[in-house]
DNA sequence: GACCGGAATGGTAACGTTTGCATGAATGTT
DNA sequence: AACATTCATGCAAACGTTACCATTCCGGTC
């Protein structure tokens, strides 16, 4: 039997396919005899309730979206497996869709998700589709935002709070000797990394450090910005003494920059990064770096999207800490 | 207007149902001025026809299941990336699994995919429940299983040539003047990890290179299981001067391993690792290894599963190819 | 001028569930 | 003994589409 329907179940059990439905959803309402027949019926049959009629009538579809820019780039699939992990557990499945940094995807990508009905919608992605944003808002899609310039209204928004891993990295630099303080800043176009680098010099203010224009490097979030970025730093006639990348991915591009210069770390430059992907304790050697955890990223996300308590919106804002991890890219002057 | 349906659509647009539904499946058959009209009623109600209730009716869900063991295994994002991007252009969606190397996980996943009544399971991972998989088998869905140990009849089989990489990395080690050579092997319940373990013995035997005992040694495809595999090699009273890692995790635990033991990549041991993740190029040195083209892995899956021409069903075994890309941690003896 | 074929459209029955309402039996209350 | 209450079950109507089978209207053919 290929795809046995609640019918086939009902027949075989010798009942209507109103008491088997009952007998899967509402077992209290059914006689333990007779959810015994059902029982029996369904495992014989190999019977598996047919979601689509499901959430036709029910009107949910235990479907959520998750966007994400790529997968591949390493920041995201732990805030992919926070966000599973939970959902599962909740018997909620979960739609991928990457955008590829292309808002025409984008596009598809909510396009798709509107057309499977998901219940919810995470968003972790810098092109946004504002138009095609308002459309979920408009049919009552549950939101959230995952790190966006700004918070919106009715709509769960989870941000991060830079600011404390960033002032711990500076206050741990400073507490080292170091006065000589370089940083290397993500893409401009991308908010987020605007925001580290405003954080990176509020923490030289209030550390009374001087923040010199000419140690603030240009990087790309990626391995080669920083790489090159570093490059130019090291060509100042006085070296910063230590720097500051916007990601780890920078930072370990920065290292290796570094090295290729002749130099070491921490040896001649202490070096600290954001984020803590997986690669950075696996670095060499291992990267000093600002704890962002994904994992809880991706959880709070689920929460927001499906409160714990039934019709308690929670369009509330969250944050995400951030936490310094010392490992030994960073050393006393 | 919350969600409109096609009723309302046919309303504002003074026809039928009837006539929406084709206005957007067929449009051959409808009138160019009524399609106008409708299109014109479809994007003021903004409305997306209701995905549940058009695959109750046809029976297929475009949508598709992938099982992979951890996400957040570097290998990973990429097959998947290559799924994801050939099913998008498909109209195809991808419901992620993720078992965590827990068969019960796997049964979970496996039970969601088969009452979402996905078109198609593509499952990577080793911890199989058998019963469960034939149910799916028995239903009709389409199978294909990526790098298995033994081709399943009536379901898709990507294989990999893991014997081409080998060899050709243990060719450009011998080509350098080595001799004696070392492998690192991944877990031993992995079948794939023991073939790339047998497959390098057989390379050895073919270059009438001795196979020495002592020169494998046993990681966990991690990296702490390279360092400490080869901390062991290292107390040898004659070391390999050349090692394979199983795979890339491993060779950057072996290299890390090597430097804390105070000798040098490549200068005193030249070592090589499988798959080309992302990270290889950025190790510091770059790592020279044998490229499994995990992109191509999950196109190849996606079109085992939704062929080409319709009803061509391709249970065939499809062979990934495997490549060594030389970098910088090889060099003559 | 009767007839035929095709194009454009509509009515309606599925698809597999859940759910409100109805029914009947059994139990408890006065 | 009559009635109210609970319990277990079934019937049938949704849910939003698509697909089959009409139906209508048109120009063309003999």
């Amino acid at each position: 039997m290929a795809k046995p329907t609640i019918h086939q179940v009902a027949n075989r059990a010798g009942v209507s396919t109103t008491t088997v439905s009952r007998t899967i959803n509402t077992p209290d309402l059914v006689d333990t005899e007779t959810a015994e027949k059902v029982w029996a019926a369904i495992t014989e049959l190999e019977y598996y309730p047919n979601g689509q009629a499901r959430s036709l009538v029910s009107g949910r579809t235990r479907l959520l979206g998750l966007i994400v820019s790529d997968i591949t780039n390493p920041f995201f699939p732990e805030v992919i497996k926070g966000f599973e992990d939970v959902a599962a557990g909740r018997g909620f499945d979960i739609l991928i869709g990457s955008t590829d940094y292309d808002p025409k995807k984008m596009a598809r990508c909510v396009r798709r998700m509107l057309e499977r009905g998901v219940d919810g919608v995470a968003i972790m992605t810098s092109e946004m589709d504002h138009e095609l944003v308002d459309q979920l808002a408009r049919r009552n899609v549950p939101l959230v935002f995952l790190d966006v310039a700004k918070p919106r209204e009715g709509a769960g928004n989870i941000l991060i709070d830079y600011e404390h891993g960033v002032n711990e990295a500076v206050d741990h630099l400073a507490a080292l000797g170091h006065r000589r303080l370089g940083f290397v800043a993500g893409p401009s176009h991308l908010w987020s990394a605007q925001l580290r680098r405003r954080v990176f010099i509020d923490a030289l203010r209030r550390h009374a450090i001087p923040v010199e224009e000419r140690f603030l490097g240009q990087g790309n979030h990626k391995v080669q910005g920083g790489l090159t970025a570093m490059a130019e730093l090291l060509q100042l006639d006085q070296r910063p003494t230590a720097v500051i990348g916007s990601n780890d991915l920078t930072a370990i591009g920065m290292i290796r920059g570094i090295r290729r210069a002749g130099l070491s770390v921490p040896g001649d430059i202490s070096v600290v990064g954001f984020d803590d992907i997986w690669l950075a304790q696996y670095n060499d050697p291992p990267l000093t770096t600002a704890r962002l955890s994904r994992e809880e990223l991706g959880q709070q996300a689920f929460h927001a999207l499906v409160p714990d308590k039934p019709d308690s919106p929670s369009f509330g804002t969250v944050t995400i800490e951030t936490k310094l991890i010392v490992r030994e890219t960073t050393r006393t002057i």
